[in-house]
DNA sequence: AAACGCTTCAACCGCTGGATA
DNA sequence: CTATCCAGCGGTTGAAGCGTT
């Protein structure tokens, strides 16, 4: 017997929001600030379930969001990023503090995967993402995070020389976002 | 003008890991 | 230790918009 899905109740909302419920949401998480989320739709008197509340907050009413025109530096970076840490688009948002996971995971199936697949032509064999590519080779899990530090490490230093940052002052830069 | 196909992206679904009782 | 709950994550979907015929 699995958990529950959260969302089954009867008379919870689907689709697209409302821009009277984003002012709902909105004010509320400015009284209350961000968090317990599922206490969100009772408060609110919203008919939605928590994850939906929370999704529309990180993903478009958070303060702070650039939507839309990514630049060749974050183009860059999450092109870097993505071919370290595979899709792991969290880790690769924190990164990038004004992008959302969720939209930088939209740029790379849009647009990102069809240019490096111009421009690498039909490379064929590789692998895409880190772990599940180690375990095919029989390597620990803890193993494999010792990797990961000394690929992110090297990243840092690589993502300096593609993005012309001087190495010596801009490393903890690229520290994730908190 | 309208029918069709393609692209984009907001939102959903199912799973996982951490916290807690 | 086990069961349950919740927040967060990544994959996927489908409606809307856009371009082409």
């Amino acid at each position: 017997m699995g958990r529950p899905p959260c969302c089954d109740k009867t008379g919870v909302k689907k689709g697209p929001w409302t821009p009277e419920e984003d002012i709902f949401l909105v004010s509320y998480i400015q009284e209350n600030g961000p968090g317990n989320w599922r206490a969100v739709p009772t408060n609110t008197g919203l008919l939605r379930c928590s994850k939906s509340c929370r999704l529309r907050w990180t993903n478009y009413l958070r303060p702070g969001i650039k939507r839309g025109n990514f630049t060749d530096h974050e183009e860059k970076m999450i092109i870097h990023l993505q071919a370290l840490l595979g899709n792991r688009w969290a880790a690769i948002a924190s990164y990038l503090p004004q992008r959302t996971d969720n939209d930088i995971k939209n740029y790379w199936n849009t647009h990102l995967k069809k240019k490096l697949k111009k421009l690498h032509g039909h490379e064929h064999g590789h692998s895409q993402d880190g772990f599940s590519a180690s375990q095919s080779s029989s390597v620990s899990k803890g193993q494999w995070e010792r990797r990961l530090q000394t690929d992110i490490h090297m990243a840092k230093k690589a993502l300096c020389d593609a993005l012309s940052i001087d190495k010596s002052t801009n490393l903890n830069d690229l520290k994730p976002y908190p």
